[in-house]
DNA sequence: TTCATAATCCAACAAAAGTACCAGACTCTA
DNA sequence: TAGAGTCTGGTACTTTTGTTGGATTATGAA
């Protein structure tokens, strides 16, 4: 195996001992670009450790429209949720890149957590930090524009995709869209507007941030900042 | 003590020596009406209990709107999150009611933690469900028009509200956009629009459920039911 | 009862987001 | 290098939500 188990949070301060039997319980597997890991509402499918690739865990609303909660590189994990209480998937997974993945049944799960206390502890914090970010997310969508998290997302792509592998100016609109719940045009139309604002300046192909306080002015308050149009200047 | 400490999920099934740490751990405290329990940011809190009264759980706009997480009554549990990883509470809480609270400090709950494994095996089970709930509502706000909403809350208050002390009808406009995460008058007219539709009734003061298959239809598909216009009816 | 406060109703307007559509530009493969 | 497919830019339009303001109706305390 080509990396080390305990660097995984959930893993950390385990003994080798513990890191032996973690090992044992589980399952290796491999998924092809664009293969599908798992289904919302699916039968519990585990725990799950992104070993190498890309992997899009998302929604998809009875319109159609999908909803990318995050985008996972190595080594996030994933479905700690369902892992843990043995209830169906809260939602989907699909390989974007051909992946590798360490997958740990709901049941192997349980037994490692009652053999290793320090496991039981790290799980809590790590679903406590889950936590965190799905509170902030949920305050993001009950409160924020559209170009408001726009600016988020450039300054902080973690926030949203956790891990992302790509810079926020190697996604596509389409991608963007559906990380921020919108669609494409909608996207398109608030880059435009950063653009013309001047938060963001486009260099070729890409986009890049011109005016970093502007965006967290904008990412916070909701509203584009005033430019204080450098009265007189020269030129 | 007017009640029994493991009625509460996070303490079933610990033993009476256990039990006892617990409640020793634990500080005792009331709140009159409108008393501000703790702020988001603030310095952790620690973990609570609400044994009377109705606690609000909330976060606040930059514009100054109100989101209501939760409306807890006896015996809910609330800053779970911050309890458990002694980080800034995740939100804000007020005693809606006078109220009374168990409270648990960080230091003391990792204390009682290590020493029973079963309050932490607990615990990982509460934290996964909070997490479904989160993840629930984050969809809600994403792809769900302020209507279908209104019908969920309407369906089940539970998953809006969890543990919410009176029935919809009860709760007044302002409170129910609260919790939709909107406005007043928006409530109003989506109220008004279910009214019309058919799907509610109204008896006096208060507003009936007059068709649940045609609310469940709206929470599903965002869309109203074409009322069959029962053809040809007499009268 | 009477007053003050809270809750509601309703209409008109403004702003934001969603939808539809089409034309270019780029990228990869055949 | 031709063509298919993807990505982007941009317009026009619709719908939904947010905002404002004024009038009406409870509710509860004095």
């Amino acid at each position: 195996m080509g990396f080390q188990l305990d660097s995984i949070p959930h893993f950390a301060g385990i003994n080798a001992e513990g890191l032996a039997r973690i090992e044992k319980a589980a399952h290796y597997r491999t998924y092809q670009a664009g293969a599908d890991i798992f289904f919302e509402d699916g039968e519990c499918a585990g725990f799950h450790v992104v070993l190498d690739g890309l992997v899009r865990i998302y929604r998809v609303s009875s319109e159609g429209r999908l909803h990318t909660l995050s985008l996972l590189r190595p080594y996030s994990t994933f479905n700690d949720v369902a892992a843990v209480d043995g209830g169906p998937n809260p939602y989907n997974a699909v390989a974007v890149t051909s992946a590798e993945m360490l997958q740990i049944s709901h049941d192997k799960l349980l037994e490692l957590m009652a053999s290793e206390p320090g496991l039981l502890s790290n799980y809590v914090q790590s679903l406590a930090r889950v936590n965190r970010d799905y509170i902030e997310r949920l305050e993001d969508m009950t409160f924020r524009s559209i170009p408001s998290r726009l600016a988020k997302l450039f300054l902080h792509e973690s926030t949203y995709a956790d891990q992302i592998a790509e810079t926020p100016t190697a996604l596509t609109q389409e991608e963007i869209a559906s990380i921020l719940g919108t669609t494409r045009e909608v996207v398109g139309r608030a880059l435009r507007g950063l653009l013309n604002a001047g938060l963001l300046v486009r260099k070729g192909r890409h986009v890049y941030i011109a005016d970093r306080e502007g965006l967290e002015y904008l990412a916070e308050s909701n509203t584009m900042p005033m430019h204080d149009i450098t009265p007189g200047h020269p030129l």
